[in-house]
RNA sequence: GGAUGGAUUCCCGAGUGGCCAAAGGGGACAGACUGUAAAUCUGCUGCAAAUUGCUUCGGUGGUUCGAAUCCACCUCCAUCCA
């Protein structure tokens, strides 16, 4: 099974500019293509991975990935899928986001020798001159037609800066650019980025008379039509300080039934074969390819050691094993009142709560444990000799829990 | 620039002088049931030294015994006109 048809099968591929063109070009590794990464937080999400993953198989194929850095469309900010304006950052902070883009990126593509490239679209973007971008493309755009461009539509009815409306333009003469400078013919992105991936094509064609191709990857949505990779907090992001890779660990193992096959297909690098064997796994045999799921990309993004000790941590806790690997949290002296601390601190110590409010509203709902054994009394004090050695295992609800102990 | 409407807690949204930490819904969290799933039911959802106290209703100042609510100015947003 060739490139092209393994990404249809996983069902990667959501829309694309010219099937049969795209089809034989990166099947014979003749693609250049690039992939635009906005520098939006300090470290790329699932988003971004899955992004990264089709580089990874398409340069596996023998195509040319460039990993495009948004240092100058992060200056204006994409108002696609967006009901509401970005915040507007300072170019410090696209910076040191970039830096660490960069670092996360090289984990996962092959830069060396030339068999992949990263640049940075700040290199063209703020130089540019607005008059003379203006009449070099301002002409090939149609203020009729962006209107009517999908990624707009939500923005129309809540309003839509200048600022913002210019973003397709930009990221439209990155394709360009990109054409003349690195022979760059394709692009690929997000589904929710076709619009502005068109624009690029079209202005190729017409400034250049070129064909330039696109094609977007479905987005990776649960059955509930979310974007998946969202938590109440936030992104589950591939950085390690900002989401362990327990808890990277545990979202994937705690997926919905029925998105378990979507994400292996779409996520991992296993066999289509061996997922077509679990296809027709159903009830609580679901748990194993839950399992899978967690361990593959939690092994993909932090390594194998950190994918062990996460299923080893999660075994644990919910089943009978070993403890050794559970996330821990240490107190000092100072945390310590008369030889010991009351529960609600030690639960709010620990970040298993915000607040000692929502400690105390824990504890009275039943929902806290010290050591497999139920607490109710908000009043409940651990002793420093209980804290000190291999500690306690506190657990808040079903999923959350940390080992506390004295440092 | 002009006219009108608006800004309330995580989100939507009620509240137009004391009965308001603020209805209702969503989400989140916890419990029951389960398979670390979904659905369902129940509880809960500002903070704390917790039958009480403190801080919240875009911002600043004012009126009042008392303000989310009234007044003034400011900021931002939407719609229409230019």
């Amino acid at each position: 099974m060739q490139v092209y048809e393994e990404l249809q099968a996983r069902g990667l591929l959501a829309q694309v500019t010219d099937e049969k063109e795209i089809r034989e070009m990166i099947n014979a590794g003749k693609a250049t293509f690039y992939i635009g990464f906005d520098p939006t937080a300090d470290s790329l999400h699932v988003g971004h991975f899955m992004a990264l993953c089709l580089m990874k198989r398409l340069q596996m194929a023998g195509n040319k990935p460039i990993a495009l850095l948004g240092g100058g469309t992060g200056m204006i900010g994409d108002p696609s899928g967006r009901t509401d304006m970005r915040q507007m950052m300072t170019k410090e902070t696209i910076q040191h986001n970039c830096e660490c883009f960069k670092k996360q990126m090289s984990r996962f593509i092959d830069f060396s020798d030339g068999r992949a490239l990263m640049v940075n679209n700040a290199d063209w973007l703020l130089d540019l001159n607005y008059v003379e971008l203006l009449r070099e493309v301002g002409p090939h755009f149609s203020v009729n037609r962006m209107l009517t461009a999908e990624c707009y539509k939500q923005r129309m009815e809540r309003g839509l800066s200048f600022l913002e409306f210019n973003y397709m333009i930009m990221q439209s003469y990155d394709f360009y650019a990109l054409f003349q400078r690195y022979g760059c013919n394709m692009q690929f992105g997000g589904d929710d980025q076709w619009s502005n991936m068109l624009g690029g094509t079209e202005l190729i064609r017409r400034k250049l008379g070129k064909d330039a191709y696109a094609m977007t990857i479905t987005l990776l949505l649960n059955s509930e039509g979310k974007k998946m990779g969202k938590t109440q907090s936030g992104a589950v992001w591939l950085d390690p300080n900002k989401t362990t890779p327990f808890d990277f660990y545990q979202y994937w193992r705690n997926v919905a039934d029925a998105d378990v096959m979507k994400c292996l297909r779409m996520l991992t690098f296993l066999p289509l074969e061996q997922i077509d064997e679990m296809d027709h796994w159903e009830g609580s045999q679901l748990n194993q390819a839950k399992e899978i799921l967690a361990y593959e990309l939690t092994n993909l993004v932090h390594g194998e050691e950190e994918a062990k000790k996460a299923q080893e941590g999660a075994r644990a806790l919910f089943g009978t094993g070993n403890a050794a690997e559970m996330p821990t949290a240490q107190l000092t002296q100072e945390d310590l009142t008369d030889g010991g601390i009351d529960l609600i601190g030690a639960l709010v110590k620990a970040e298993l709560v915000a607040s000692r409010s929502e400690g105390r509203r824990a504890i009275e709902q039943g929902g806290v444990s010290v050591d497999g054994e139920k607490i109710t009394d908000i009043k409940y004090v651990l002793a420093k000799d209980e804290l000190s050695g291999e500690g306690v295992v506190i657990k808040r609800g079903k999923k959350k829990f940390k080992k506390v102990c004295m440092k």
